[in-house]
DNA sequence: CATGAATGAGGTTTCATTCAT
DNA sequence: GATGAATGAAACCTCATTCAT
């Protein structure tokens, strides 16, 4: 029952050093996560290969699950203007193509990173505090464009949509894939499938029959 | 680096009295995983809750892993049943719908256990020793029914349609959803969706343009 | 079966502060081994000795194995350059008398440490990455002088000699037997002797008859 | 501080099938102590090596000491015979050497075993409970003999003989050594040679000068 | 008598975090 | 600010021994 570990960043560092020392502490922890996995993820290793001391790790984030936050904000804003220049298409196919290139790139680029996060970001305490904001909002207003199919139930599509390009892409790296394209198609073909059935509404499947 | 911890179960209970200890434990594990999460799940607590000793959790368990993929073990074969059952239906879009009926029952019979099992599968010491050969097996049989659209890649198909299963119903898992027949229709749209643009080939979607 | 604990230093201490806390441990670790004997002889125990934390210890020593070693590597030390000393008799006889002095002087010093260590270097694990070689290279060295029997097979006599020097000060230690003059003639006679009558050849006792 | 364990056989195996167990029970001993070394000399393990349940065990053995006493006893016993027949010869000499073989022989037969009896012998709890007498008896016996050299301190002659062929046999043993008749010899040597030193007293060495 | 399930004290080891330097 | 030595709660796991069946 470990109480609620502080999570705000301690100092926003403003200092050039200072930007440095996070920018390694963070890469660090990057590392580590993908060479050791989350069992051998701890805040010594990081600010060992970090080459800083772990009192200085501490200065920065005040707690690890503070780091491990701090990570995930970072790759999520790596993400995150790829998913906004994908809203500049001003037809919601080719939005969503986009957005799901981003995507597919993204978890393709590190894949084990992505994977772990994602893994990390279910954790109740982390899933909190996270910013799922980005993703979520960027699908919403896309699900509205007129030439993607009506949803019934807009929120839960959304999650949805999350939910698929998810799965598949955090599977397609378990299994080591890299081959982009391949992926990609096989991702737009989940979630287009998805919203045009799930736009038909129950009756869909058993039309038909 | 540690070493891998052996995973086959110690000693086959014999008498009635260590059947019963077995199941203790496998149940107070599910519990423990539940109610504390992935970080509260040691073997003290199991033993605890299962009003056993901590010797005899390691009588038959010989460690903490492989009273993990017990669990695992002990929760596939409850869906394995039901998803061979699936098999019985002659046709092929009856029979997936059957699957995916029991795959969204399983997972919200016990949705943070389904979950959270889920998350500890994708750990490598684990995948490597969890047979998955149930689920892949019977969704590999059913691709290839003869009123289900044809797919390219018959092997990634498999794999496809199992992460987007596990990626939506693990995701309405985490947002506490409850409704079974929504998700099961969601699911459907999301599966058939998916097989339906995969077969026609990657040129559907501009087709559509 | 157990998996060969770390047994390199974990790290080499740097500041004065942590020079203390290993000289400390190892001091402890002595004194534990003789107070409670190998069966007592624990982490805890040293650690509390020691009056630092048991996270201190393993800042240090990797493993209880490695805390041993560490013990085995500081006696031997100590025992290092008397040994090497002795090798400045010009003449072979003196520098041996000088060699079994240094034995019996280091044994007798602590007897207990001195028996329950040569125990402990016995076990496979240990043996392997003890550095035997102070004591083998300078008996060695010495066989091989003018004034000495020759031996028919020097690498045995080495082990050999060896093996009557600690089999006697280690009998003398379990007996506490505390008179070293009486026991450095015994030690002598029966080293001596087994030179002398090995360099004869299997002869020269059935020559005597 | 564990109090001290019942070392007394629990009772005398008297009907045959009990004999039979006693008999299994000390032979699957021997062989855990010599396949698993000290460490892994467990009672479970022997019990079951031996083919019994572990209670049983503790019927015979009221503890593991007392399992480990009883193991040192059947080897001590294996070597009695030998040992008293060497006394038969007339002359000092033929029968000391004769001793030196049976104790080589012993040694040779089960080297790793003997050589972790000797260790596990050296143990406080045990020192007192081993009959030692058997062959501390024959060699103050033979010491005696007219035609060996008459020794100064006769009790610490017994007890440097013993270390001094323990010493050479263990040493052969752990370095894997086979040549019964060399190993023999060299015995002989060391024996020998410190009879006939340890006779002349302190000045022999220098008279050579 | 034999069994083997059950026990739990006690051992080893890790790692997030603090704080004196 | 930065460092890294120190900490200790807490986790994993073993094995001698007991005792109901």
């Amino acid at each position: 029952m470990p109480r609620p570990a502080p999570l705000a960043p301690r100092k926003a560092p403003q200092q050039a050093r200072s930007q440095r020392t996070v920018e390694a502490l963070l890469e660090a922890a990057a590392q580590v996560l993908e060479a050791r996995g989350i069992a051998g993820f701890n805040t010594n290793a990081v600010a060992e290969r970090a080459g800083v001391g772990i009192g200085s790790l501490y200065q920065y984030f005040p707690s690890k699950e503070a780091l491990t936050l701090g990570l995930m904000q970072r790759e999520a804003e790596r993400f995150h203007a790829e998913a906004r220049a994908a809203l500049q298409h001003a037809d919601g196919t080719a939005a969503l193509r986009a957005l799901i290139a981003a995507s597919v790139a993204q978890q393709l680029r590190r894949p084990e990173l992505a994977r772990l996060l994602d893994v990390e970001e279910s954790r109740p305490e982390l899933r909190a505090a996270v910013v799922k904001g980005a993703f979520r909002a960027v699908v919403a207003e896309l699900l509205g464009r007129a030439d993607l199919p009506r949803q019934p139930d807009p929120e839960r599509a959304v999650d949805d949509v999350g939910a698929i390009v998810r799965g598949l892409v955090d599977g397609a790296g378990e299994r080591g894939e890299s081959d982009e394209p391949a992926l990609r198609r096989r991702v737009e073909a989940a979630v287009f499938g998805y919203l045009r059935l799930a736009a038909a509404g129950p009756e869909s499947e058993s039309d038909k029959r």
